[in-house]
DNA sequence: GTGAAGGGCCAC
DNA sequence: AAACGTGGCCCTTCAC
């Protein structure tokens, strides 16, 4: 493809340029940078096109004059970046959101993002990749030279490649959105791509706002842990060996405690009865008889805690900032959930001793906000049933509801024990579980959890049927949708039992996690309109949860703001259950 | 030494 | 026989 584009060095070609663009609906939009981080670098290139001409601007100028933020010369780009028009056609927004917010002091208004778009008509296929190169050859059947992508973007003077390279994948981005946008219309998904191009700037904000870890506290839970840590592996070492000691020639044997094998050798010469797995879940039944296999899972849950969040974490608190600024994946998830990474943040233990670590920095306050029972909700909403709505509007626990309707008894005559079935199950019947799963987590019969899953199932006719339909669903179609429109393909062969199993429960749960992360992206969106406004900053999510940091003097209604802004977003999709979102002012991130 | 796979546990 | 969904990150093991 050869591109015609003009390299911009000074204020005069540079307004004459925008003068052209700013009236175009779509423009191909790209940065080139120092670095990956913008706390790490310094942007060198804007490229914007309209598929026809491309401008190459480069900053370096710009900046040896003074600050780009603020400086005049540049206010038309300032402009023309954060309009809604015309709209910035770039892939990976983020990225470049990020710089251009963090450097132009400019929040990028106005998105067509290629990679979420790529991801979305993918639907979680796991063949696919989504880097621009691969993106458009997919969609325009074109190779594109990524070679000099890393190159030395800092230097003096730029090579005519570099800059040709630059401007070549903005000059795409035209055709590329169209292409794109065709399917898009053609799959249903206009309505999810405008939920996350909306997305975009609050996340990138988010990640340049940063969580604050305070280091020392950390350390000193950390120092605690581990004492406790070498307490308990001294005594599950003790315990192991006792049965391989006969065999060692030399006394007590060393056992390799993260060893799976060793450990399990060690366990079955003690005569446990170890299940082919010994993941928590089935050994969990084990540790009421056995002390050894309940010692076991004290370490490894503490060991967790240490192997991956100990040290490392502190590393990832920027010098510059002192807070953390994790990776966070808009589409993680074929669900449409978040991940996050480096770190993952998202996977904070529960425990006090961690999280009160997070915490709001010295004049600020955090304001905590989570969707009750969110999933529960949309899967009422979406099976209808009139009992497990009720349940939902009576306002009561929820559990001892469900349990009073489940078993057939008044309210307060749910015994804990009852009340615990029917909260298992309430959380299991969202993944599809099945009696023997049932069975094993309860420490009931076969039997008696099968008896106790049709009893629920007969109180909630409605679910069992949505349930249903969505599993044989999935098998005729071969996709899942969420209430905004979003999809999850699914493969297999007609003959392929395991799959079919694995697909009908994925058609169960996609909708419902789905739409859960469709709701939190639109509370994302509202809330950053609000937000822009105080000065309150998105600081962390996970899932069903919104943390926000504020100045300590308004912190009511910063979290009035955040309700608000959660509530709306789901009563877009759920109308018939009421939602329920639980806000904390809290210095630090614990409840 | 490095890298991938397997197994395990954390969050929701 | 029978797997309860989505991720990330750690450790061990094993191949090169």
């Amino acid at each position: 493809m050869e591109v015609y584009f003009q390299l911009i060095n000074d204020e005069e070609g540079l307004a004459k340029a925008l003068e052209e663009f700013k009236s175009e609906e779509y423009l191909g939009f790209d940065t080139e940078t120092t670095a990956l981080d913008p706390f790490d670098g310094y942007i060198r290139l804007v490229q914007l096109s309209n598929g026809k001409n491309t401008i190459v601007i480069d900053l370096k100028p710009f900046m040896d004059k003074g600050d780009i933020k603020t400086m005049p010369e540049l206010e038309g780009l300032r402009k023309i970046l954060s309009d809604e028009k015309p709209i910035k056609i770039a892939h990976n927004a983020k990225f470049d959101a990020k710089w251009t917010l963090h450097h132009l002091g400019t929040e990028l208004g106005g998105i067509f993002d290629t990679l979420i778009a790529s991801q979305l008509i993918a639907a979680g296929d796991q063949d696919r990749r989504h880097n621009l190169a691969e993106v458009t050859s997919f969609f325009l059947g074109t190779e594109l030279d990524k070679s000099e992508q890393v190159s030395d973007w800092s230097a003096d003077e730029l090579s005519h490649s570099q800059i040709e390279y630059a401007a070549k994948d903005a000059a795409t981005m035209v055709p590329l959105r169209e292409k794109i946008v065709e399917k898009l219309k053609s799959d249903g998904l206009i309505r999810v791509a405008k939920l996350e191009f909306d997305c975009v700037v609050p996340i990138a904000t988010m990640e340049l706002n940063g969580f604050y870890l305070n280091a020392d506290c950390w350390r000193e839970q950390l120092e605690k842990v581990k004492k406790e840590q070498e307490k308990i592996a001294l005594e599950l070492q003790g315990m192991l060996s006792a049965g391989v000691a006969q065999a060692s020639l030399f006394g007590v044997a060393e056992i390799n405690l993260d060893s799976k094998a060793q450990v399990t050798d060690a366990l079955k010469n003690l005569g446990v009865p170890v299940p082919e797995t010994t993941r928590g879940w089935q050994l969990q039944p084990l540790a009421k008889d056995y002390p050894v296999v309940e010692k076991l899972l004290e370490y490894r849950s503490v060991a967790k805690a240490i192997t991956s969040f100990g040290e490392t974490i502190l590393e990832f608190i920027n010098p510059e900032t002192g807070r953390i600024h994790a990776d966070f994946r808009q589409i993680g998830a074929p669900t449409g959930r978040f991940s996050c990474s480096k770190p993952n943040v998202q996977q904070i233990p529960h425990g006090e001793e961690y999280r009160k670590c997070f915490r709001a920095e010295e004049g600020n306050t955090l304001i905590i906000a989570d969707y009750s029972q969110i999933e529960l909700r949309i899967l009422a909403e979406f099976s209808n049933d009139e009992n497990f709505i009720d349940a939902f509007k009576s306002g009561e626990d929820f559990h001892s509801s469900a349990a009073a309707q489940v078993f057939n008894i008044k309210s307060e005559e749910v015994t804990p024990e009852q009340r615990s079935f029917a909260k298992r199950l309430n959380f299991g019947v969202v993944y599809g579980i099945g009696s023997q799963r049932f069975a094993l987590m309860t420490g009931v019969s076969q039997m008696e959890a099968e008896n106790i899953m049709r009893r629920y199932f007969a109180t909630y006719r409605g679910l069992d049927e949505w349930l249903r339909n969505a599993g044989n669903r999935v098998i005729q179609e071969r996709n899942a949708r969420t209430a905004s429109g979003r999809m999850m393909r699914f493969r297999f062969d007609e003959d392929d039992r395991k799959k079919i199993a694995s697909a009908k429960r994925n058609g169960k749960n996609m909708p419902i996690q789905g739409t859960s992360a469709d709701i939190l992206k639109r509370a994302l969106h509202l809330l950053h309109q609000v937000n822009t406004k105080t000065s309150a900053k998105l600081v962390n999510i996970v899932h069903d949860e919104i943390i926000v940091e504020v100045n300590e003097s308004e912190p009511e209604q910063a979290a009035r703001n955040l309700e608000q802004a959660m509530v709306s977003a789901a009563e877009e999709y759920v109308a018939k259950v009421p939602i329920k979102v639980d806000v904390e002012i809290s210095k630090e991130w614990t409840k």
